[in-house]
Formats: C-alpha cells, structure tokens, sequence
DNA sequence: TATGAATGAGAATTCATTCAT
DNA sequence: GATGAATGAATTCTCATTCAT
C-alpha cells in the first residue's frame, strides 16, 4: 500500500527489516511454520478430539497467531486432515520394513506381528485413530483415506510377503487375502476394540504382546504351513540348538 | 400397586377412574414419547456424531419440543447415553443363542460366527460404534462401559462355550481367553477396521461372510480341535451324506 | 363433552362426585387454595427473589397444579403483587397500635420506637423490602404501592401521635411531618442501610435496637420537648421511684 | 514505561515501530472499549436490574459485538460487578471532603449533609442502589461489599470527623458511632426509603434537602454540642453580622 | 375445574473465521 | 506477511404459559 523508497546504505532500520524480508517464503509456503502449527494441533486433537479442540487452543500450543494458521490451512478441518495425514505417515512409516528381508518364516512373522500389534495398540495411535473415526461423520472419506494409505497398504505388503513364502514353498494358502487379513487380527487378538473403546487405558504390556503374536503365528503356520516349512524350521531348530 | 377388579360393563365409574388411572403418563415417564425422542436422537447422532448434532436437530427429527426432551432426559449427554444404551442392548441381544445349544461343534462355531459378523458390520452397528469412539473424549467410559456391556460379555459367552467344548474333549486349548478373542477376530477378519473407518462404505455380503468364517473356523479348529473332534465331524459328515 | 345420565340414588360413585362437586367455589375464588399459593409463593420469593423464582418451584412450595396458580393470578408478576401486598399487611399490622394509648411520652416513644425498629429489621421483612425493591423495575409503581400502604401510613400514624402530644403541651415542632420521619430514622440509625445491603446478616439484637432508640428518644426529645414535658417526666419518675 | 524521544520528521523507520508500539491494545485491554461495555451495561442493567437485562441488550447499548463483552468479562455476573464497583467509586468520590477541612462546626455539618443527601437521593444514585439491591439474592456479598466500600467507608469519616470535633470540645458525645449514624439518617429523614421504593420519582428538591439537612443539624447539636461549641457560634454570629 | 405435560421463545455463552493494523 | 481483537451465528438449556385430558 504504502511504498516506502529508502536509501538502503544509510537506512538505520535497514538491518531490522532486512532480517524480516530476507528469505521469507511466499505466505503459507514455510515448511518450519507449518510444521510448528501443526506439532500444536496434534496436541491438542489429539487430547481433545476435533469438535472440542478450538483453534484458540491451537494457536496458544503452536506458538502463532490465528491469521497465520489460515494462511497455511484454509479452516479446522483442513489443518485436521493434513494433521492426520501426517500422522499416517509416522505412524506406518518403517512399519513393514521387517517383511522386506527374506528371513527364517516363523521368526520373520513373529517379529512383524509384534511390531505391528505393537504400533497400532500404542497410546498416541489409538488416540489418532479414534479421532479420525470420530471426526468421519464430519469429514467424509476421512476414515477412508486414512485406511487406504495407511492400513490398507500395509496389507498390501503382507499380501506380497506371503505370496514371497508361497513361492518358496513355505506356505499353501488358498486365499491369500484372506490370509494376509486374518495374520493380522490374530497379532491383535483381542486388543484392537479394547483399546479402540477405550476399555482398555493401557497399552498392553511387551508379554501380552509377545503371548498373543505367538500363538497367532501358530495358528497361521498350523493353518497354512507346508511341510517344507516344517523341515525348514528343524533345521533351524538344530542350527538354534547347535549355537546355544 | 393396587389392583382393582372391576366389572367395567356395570361400574358407572369408569370413565372417571379410568381418566386418573391412565390418563396422561407423568412427565418423563410416557414410553412412547421417549421412543420417540430416542429414535429422533439415534437418527441425528448417527448421522452427525455427539457433537456435530444439535439438540434443535433432534428436536426437529423427533418431532417433540425442545423442552419435552429436557423433561425425559437431563442434558445431551444422558441422552446419547440412554440411546447408546438401547443401542447395545438391541445389538448383541440374542446374538449368543446359537452358544447356549450343545450342537455340532463346527456347525454351531460357524453359524454363531456368521450372525456375529454380520452384526458387527452392519452398518447401523457400525455407524453406532463410530458414534461411541467419536464421543469418548467427552464422555469418558462410555467407551468402556459400552465395551463391557457390550463385546465383553460376548467374549465371556465364547469363553463358556469352548469350555463346554473342551470339557467334551471337542477342544484343546491353551489360553481359552486368547482363543476366543481369536475366533472372533478370524470371523471378522479384514472386515471391522475396514468397516470402522469407512474404507468400506457398505456392510459386507453374505457370501463374504461365508467364506471368511468358513476359513476362520477352519484354522480355528485346525489349531485346537482334537482327535475326537475330527472322529465327530466324519460321523456328522456319513449323516449328512445319508440325508442327502 | 361426555354426557352421562345417572341416577343418584343408586350410583355407587355419588359419594365421590358429591364430595368434588359440593360447595366448589368458582374458579380462581377458594381463599383457601388462595392462601395455599401465596404461602408457597413466600417462600419461594423470599429466598429467591422475583426472577430466580420459578413457577414450578412455586407448584411445588404450594402443593397445587400450575394451572391452578394460573387461575387465581393472572401470572407470574399479579401472583408476586399479590404476595406482596399481603405481606405488607402484615408487618404492619398492629405496629401502631402503641401510638393510640395516651401513656406516658417517653416511654411510649421508647416502647413504639423498639417494635417499629424490631420489625422493620427483622429477617423476613427486611428481606421481603429488598424482594420489592428488586422487582420495582419490572413492575413500576410496585415498590410506591408498597411504601404508601405501608411505611407511609404509619408515618401518618406518627404524625397524628405528634399532633396530640403536641395538643398536650408536651412537645413543640415546628414542621410535624419531617418531625416524624426524624423519629423513624433516629430509631433505625444506621441499622436500614445495613440489613437492606445485605452488610448485616443478622438482625440487630434487642439490646442493639434498646440502645439506638433510647438515645434516639433522647435526642428528639431533647430538641422538641417542652418544659411542660420535664415536668410530667420528673413526676413519673417520683412515681417510679415511689413504686419501687 | 519507556520514554522514547525521536524526531519524528526524519525518522523512516517511524510508521513500522509506530505500529508495532501504539498498535492495537491487547484482548480486554483497550481502556475505550472497556467503557464503552459499561456504559452500554449501565444503562442496561439501572434500567431493567440485573436479571431482567439480556446480554443482548447490552451489546446492542454498547455498541460491541458479544463477543467482544465476553473478552473483557467472564460472564454476566462479573460485567455487573464490575459496573456497580465502578458506579460505587463515581458516587463515593469527593463525598467526604468538607469534612476534611477544619472549618465553623455548624457550618461544615450542614454543607457536608447537604452533599450527602443529595448523592444518595439522586436519581441514578438512587438506581445504582436499588440494583444492586435487587441483584444481591443472586449475588451474595454483592450489597455487603458495595456498603463496605461505600457508605461504611463514609460513616468512617463522620467518625473521625464527629472525634476532632470533640478533642476541639465543641461536642460532647457518649457513642460516636452512633451519633454518626444518627447525623447521617438526620440529613436523609424521609428520603431514603421514599426514594429507594419509588414512593419519590424525582430527586429532592434544593430547598428540601436544605430545610431537611438544617433541622437535622440543629437536632444533632441541642443533643452533642457543648457550650464552648455555643460561645464560638455566637462570636461567629457577630462576625457575620459585622460583615453584613 | 384442576391438572401438569408440552411448548418454544429467549437466555448466556462459545468459537471458527475475518480483517484492520 | 503476521497478528489477534472483534465478530455474530449457533450452541445448550430454562421456564412462563398454554391447553388437552
């Protein structure tokens, strides 16, 4: 509005403003900022769910003004999908690396099924995941894409895993989609609802964790196991043995 | 609490009486008219989640005035609790009958598998759970005591039955806790996260339920059935051939 | 509506019936269902005051229905202006009564001076004063009907006792009217302000109230009485003294 | 706080710190804004109490969206409060200051009551009081601080000044607190309480505050002035009429 | 005539969003 | 570009009054 022309050798506040407009990015393009509005909104969805976090409580958290926040987020609903969003992200992130190396089956499975049951039953996910199912009736397709990209394509990978054990003879599965689905609620047994209803308040302990992804391993192995994979599994026993 | 008998086609009285006895039911106290309000709430909830619905939406879907619904319920929360309530107890009721007949164990475990999957993701159950997980930050235990009430004694129904199984020498388990929470997960394998977070925006067919319980029961009974079991099923099996 | 032909002789019902029908004044005309809602009225009133009192708290208090009230007063602000002019009734009734007696000056002063001070301090008066000053901003001229009928006839009271003392030779005023008022502050000094605040919680004791008269009595006396009063007061002294 | 001297004619950098200095005044901060509230409540709340007026109604007065009302006070009680302290200091202020000159006995007593009666039967004294007398079921302690810090701090005053009176020997006086009060209901004989109920519609007049306020002084010093006080009005006298 | 369940306008308060600074 | 004071629509809940029974 007001064009100021100055002479910038002798301007004493040259250093002032200079600091100001040097390197601002355009208006909502400065990844830090966005990353600091949106560190304050996870604390606060997070413990609040979305209808009862104000953006008021949003903007003390992060640290900047409203105006800022709607600069880089149109209105709540946005910052709360790109929030989730993010979320998803760190959440499923190194999730499946596991499944990547070809290791012995039985204590690749096991391995995996504990990280999983781990991740997904952890405090801070489950009230992620129950915000987002809260906030779907608000935000439709919410739940959905959350799943898809991030439950969804973990399932996807334990597909191409078990497939990977088919084709090494380890495993016969008639359906492998199916089988994929039912590793998985076997590694969370039980603890999936009760921590989603919130009747459990804790996550459940490493033992619980280990007690139910081992007999869901066996389960799955009785199942679907061949007797290659047996054999397979001696001799490792041997191998194990013969180490201790 | 007093019971008059009398003869309605001579007593002169009638009219009178029966004015002050049935007359007008008390404030909050006409069945009918709290249906009425539940089943306007349940549609608006549902809908909306706990917060996004209005009392005024309520209002208008159940068709009472404002005040009525503060005459049978003191606040939104009551109300969303009383329908959660109803809601529960329409859901899992009579979904365990098929436990309490002492019938081919396979067959039963199938059939009771296919109506509590089915249940679960309908998707007015579904709907009804999303609605209770989005209100738990503000309602808190209502989560847990819709769990309770609700799956919990479910589970400790499951837990029961297997016993009995067992004790036929039908069974052989371990952890009887951890195998019913894994024969229900089986039966819902894929399906109540898919249907929870609306990846799948309608409940799933018939036929897929089939299948999914057919395998689960499979692997369940592959897991623990025993020698016994398997002599049982051959019989059944020269019967069922017999009929046919 | 219903019209239903008996025979009174035989109707079993008669009895009943009579018991509604006999002697039922018309509508909005029993004094004693009157009376029954300005009590429940008063309490609630009181306590409350105008606005907070609810017409339900009232029902209650009164033990009739809400259509009832709605009979015998128009509605909420008629029922209070009822109660009030009731109330007034009675505090000031038989508070003057002193002022007729042709006793000794003095002591009448001193008697006359310690009820009007007594009731005028009292709990419930002092808290029915403050329920009209309240509510004389939604209902005008309440607060002026109240003081006309009541402080300002007894004011008038005193004026005509001033009036015959002074006919007696016992005192000489020069403007009779601010005399009287003079007498009603100097009997109250300091304790009105104080309980119509709400400073004082508790109304003042008797030896309170026997002090701020005597002295008041002192003062007024000692600026209006004649030398004809000293003389009268001297005698009755011998009297008492005499007495004694 | 800090005194900053620039020359504002040659200074570029000025508009930007300007800005940043002056700018907007903080939430609840600005002195303006904060009067213009009251003001708008004040008319509000003296014309309707404290119940009767709407919170809407006082954001339509002030001018100020409700919102904004709701920055600078919690809630309606804490506005109202804020008023009546405010409304209690105008009415308070200056009140007292006759008595702090050591002026002629007689004279000072009269211009002093003179002031007094007529704050406190002033037309918007006189609401202020019944507002808050109104509004004191609702707010308990609301009255008892008013009197506390008004009146009571006043009455502190006679005290005192009614104390240098008598070490100058002009008065002789049993019970100065009483006395003070006495002197207080004197000035306000009849005023008061026509006012406060309504029974007066209009503020007294001059001339009757001043034939009120004169009686009331000659009472008080027939019953506490000692002789001396005598002597030094009668060499006043003379002064005067020298004078004149 | 008496009843009290039902009504719905209106209360206080909150909070996502805007826009002057 | 950043700020945060101001906005006012929308929320939950109350209660004087009505009117079917």
């Amino acid at each position: 509005m007001v064009e100021i022309v100055r002479n910038s050798e002798t301007d004493p506040c040259e250093d002032l403003l200079d600091g100001l407009r040097r390197g601002r990015p355009a208006a909502g393009q400065d990844p830090v900022k966005r990353s600091q509005i949106i560190d304050g909104a996870r604390r606060v969805f997070i413990e609040k769910g979305f209808e009862a976090a104000s953006m008021n409580d949003i903007t003390r958290e992060a640290g900047v003004s409203k105006g800022t926040i709607y600069v880089y987020f149109a209105n709540k609903e946005e910052l709360f999908e790109a929030l989730i969003e993010e979320e998803r992200g760190t959440i499923f992130k190194n999730m499946y690396d596991m499944l990547d190396r070809a290791d012995d089956l039985r204590q690749t499975l096991v391995k995996f099924g504990k990280v999983l049951s781990m991740k997904i039953t952890s405090a801070r996910v489950i009230q992620a995941q129950r915000t987002v199912i809260g906030a779907s009736d608000r935000i439709p397709d919410m739940g959905a894409r959350f799943y898809e990209r991030g439950p969804k394509r973990g399932h996807d990978k334990v597909v191409t895993f078990l497939n990977a054990a088919i084709e090494r003879g380890l495993l016969e599965i008639d359906d492998v989609d199916l089988a994929a689905y039912q590793f998985t609620e076997l590694c969370l047994a039980g603890l999936f609802r009760q921590c989603i209803f919130a009747y459990r308040t804790k996550a459940p302990t490493q033992d619980e964790i280990d007690h139910i992804v081992r007999s869901g391993v066996n389960m799955f192995l009785k199942a679907y196991g061949t007797e290659r994979l047996a054999e397979e599994e001696s001799h490792e026993m041997i191998a194990i043995e013969a180490k201790s």
